[in-house]
DNA sequence: AGGATAGCCTGCGGGC
DNA sequence: TGCCCGCAGGCTATCC
């Protein structure tokens, strides 16, 4: 679902809405999202909300008092802001009401996403350490060490290696095709085959991907939209992602789809080697 | 032990 | 029109 850029602009609309807000109520309306206590205190409610941290594709409501509660996306999921007024739209599983009459939904249809209530900031900092770094927040010199070390050795490909949180957090399907074309890369390649120019390369077009991604708002396909429901406006500078067949957007020639790691893939067999 | 496989869910578009 | 199939932005547990 949503990726790195995406989950970032989840995490900057949502800012205006809660920081500095405190939660009045929490209401769960289904119980399995929450991984962990389903308590009212584990969900925040009471809590001044500090910041809104986020590594890859995981989010974090920090409190004032110290609790903390992470929000993952998964395929479909949204966190949406409205003034209370209006019915709730299906699938939304979790309700935050601040004490300014703000309510803050946790939506997600197919419920691949969740939230994790955890009990302070030494918590998340165990749950983020198993990450990999994040992939727009750390500097494109450790990214591709980060790559480097990861493929040393390693006979899978490329791209599954991108998909691989624990090496890189926050890298989906859409970003990782995106980056191998930037790169010139295919992202078929056996991971160990990488010479090193190339983990660099690799490493500076993915931030340059990232960081244009978050610029356009994310990518909008399906579900995708911020805290104020405004869709992404990355996808029309896509140049591989979804376009398997037609023309290359560099060379003219025809895009080649395949699949790595199950995800449907697209690459130019003639700009990417 | 790394890496490839199901499985979790719902919704949508295409093909018949 | 309507049904069935395949597919979708993620991640885990399990198996080889």
């Amino acid at each position: 679902m949503p990726e790195l850029p995406e989950v970032e602009h989840v995490r900057r609309s949502l800012l205006p809405h809660l920081l500095g807000e405190r939660i009045a109520a929490v209401l769960v309306r289904r119980a399995s999202v929450v991984k962990g206590p389903r308590t009212p205190k584990a969900l925040l409610a009471g809590a001044l909300i500090a910041r809104i941290d986020r590594r890859g594709k995981q989010m974090a409501l920090v409190a004032a008092d110290g609790r903390v509660l992470v929000i993952h996306l998964g395929m479909s999921g949204q966190v949406l802001c409205d003034d209370g007024v209006a019915t709730l739209p299906p699938h939304v599983h979790i309700v935050w009401t601040t004490q300014r009459g703000t309510r803050v939904l946790f939506r997600d249809p197919r419920r691949f996403g969740g939230v994790w209530p955890l009990a302070g900031l030494d918590a998340l900092q165990r749950r983020w350490v198993a990450l990999g770094p994040d992939g727009l927040d750390t500097p494109a010199s450790a990214v591709a060490t980060a790559l480097v070390e990861a493929c040393r050795g390693s006979r899978r490909a490329v791209k599954a290696a991108l998909l691989d949180q624990h090496v890189l957090a926050g890298v989906g399907n859409i970003y990782a095709d995106e980056a191998c074309f930037l790169a010139g890369i295919r992202p078929t390649r056996r991971a160990q085959r990488l010479k090193p120019g190339e983990a660099v390369g690799l490493a500076r077009a993915l931030r340059s991907v990232l960081a244009a991604a978050v610029a356009a708002g994310g990518s909008s396909l399906r579900d995708y939209v911020d805290a104020d429901g405004r869709a992404g406006e990355f996808v029309a500078q896509h140049a591989v992602y979804g376009r398997g067949g037609l023309a290359c957007v560099r060379c003219g020639g025809r895009l080649r789809q395949t699949v790595i790691a199950q995800r449907t893939t697209v690459f130019c067999p003639t700009c990417q080697r």
